[in-house]
DNA sequence: GTTTGAAAATGACAATTATCATATCTATCT
DNA sequence: AGATAGATATGATAATTGTCATTTTCAAAC
């Protein structure tokens, strides 16, 4: 039997699917779960496509993203450990709506559509768990259409820099704990690279990051905010 | 009593969250629910408000925006009979995400928060109904984010064109039966509405639609739908 | 340590989109 | 029907952002 305890374990988040269970839920799950891991660059599950189950990442990272029109690539947003991945195809019974690909070595839980289904059924907290969820991160989706839609480059990319940061924390050194191309953030912020390139040269000068090779610090947060009119 | 028919016509539609609930659930929303109206310009519910129930359009039309930087409204979604509003606040304890704005003279059943609970709990087809919806949402949200982020403005406003004859449909001289002005579309693309008035001058010259006043209807979908680059 | 390919950086220029000014239209009220 | 306010339309111009070309830097593999 491998790591039973996982569930028990990503369930103490307050903010993790499975938060609240009771033992038996939570039992339940470890009995129905394997264990899967992911080299950097795999990708877990593909756009159109028809999962046969969901992921819950007990370690690394993920982005999913869509490809727009001529393949280019655009980044929803990342999945890190305790979150689940591919539910929201599942429940609303379409095709995969984002594929995701591993940004470093990644270690999930698969649980199978059918045992998916069955501790919804028998748990109602773990179904009242995945509506909060999923109603959180269409506010959070809400957020995203209004920024693209009024901010400028300048603007998107502040708000995007101070979310890698909440989201992934810094290292010893004060730079964001995550590895991305300057093009992956272009695809974040909607952009073109060289924009991002020569937006995050701006920053720099003015103080408000400094950056070493692709490694980027913030250095004065609160203008960050006030740049990207962000009041939380 | 009022009305006590109107949640079983409205679960009869297959998208409805009241779709194949057992009798005794609709007949408890039923008792729960009160009937209000509200006249062309009320606001249903304000961006950063805490609602004490959700409401069920059942007839009228009302838009979902939010604020963005120097007031300006982005228009997220449209809300037509059958719809919920309020939902996604209440089920993830969050503030209102969008302001909710009758655009006619809309008339629609109010369900108190606790009553709205006590249904989930009651009937566990209601919550998957509901998580359904939200997971939907989520999908068609992500679609939203990759083309304003990836797609430039004329495409987008070929894309919302589409969007709202398939949502409003049209009335008997073929234009889409939703009033609504430039500045609302340039709202929804994320434009100028200078830019939207031209775009519309320039679709109508290629003769892709034709406008009479405000009014605009589709004459070459299927061209819109290669400008837009949906495939669906 | 050197090699080497990929990523970052920068400049020049083109395309797109926004802004401002102004004219015309249209729906509604009297 | 005429007045009027708000909406649509259009031109001129400015600002933003994208594209292409080239150079520099970086990091992994040998």
């Amino acid at each position: 039997m491998d790591t039973p305890n996982h569930c028990q374990f990503c369930a103490q988040h307050p903010d993790s699917a499975f938060h609240g269970l009771n033992r038996e839920g939570l039992e339940e799950i470890s009995q129905l779960k394997t264990c899967v891991s992911f080299k950097k660059g795999q990708v877990l599950m593909h756009e159109g496509a028809r999962p046969q189950g969901v992921y819950c990442l007990h370690r690394g990272k993920v982005k999913l993203f869509t490809l727009g029109t001529e393949g280019k690539e655009q980044i929803i947003r990342f999945v890190t450990k305790g979150d689940l991945i591919g539910y929201r195809s599942i429940l609303s019974d379409e095709p995969i709506s984002a594929s995701a690909e591993a940004l470093e070595d990644t270690f999930a839980c698969y649980i199978p559509k059918s045992s998916f289904f069955k501790v919804i059924e028998d748990n109602p907290k773990f179904s009242l768990n995945l509506l909060k969820l999923s109603c959180h991160e269409l506010g959070e989706a809400g957020k995203m259409i209004t920024s693209l839609a009024q901010k400028n480059v300048k603007e998107r990319l502040a708000e995007i820099l101070l979310i890698l940061n909440t989201t992934f924390g810094v290292d010893e050194e004060g730079y964001i704990d995550i590895n991305l191309t300057r093009e992956e953030i272009a695809n974040m912020v909607g952009t073109a690279t060289e924009s991002v390139i020569r937006l995050i040269s701006e920053l720099r000068k003015e103080g408000y990051i400094r950056s070493k090779g692709k490694r980027i610090a913030l250095e004065d947060r609160s203008a960050l905010r006030q740049m990207a009119s962000v009041f939380e």
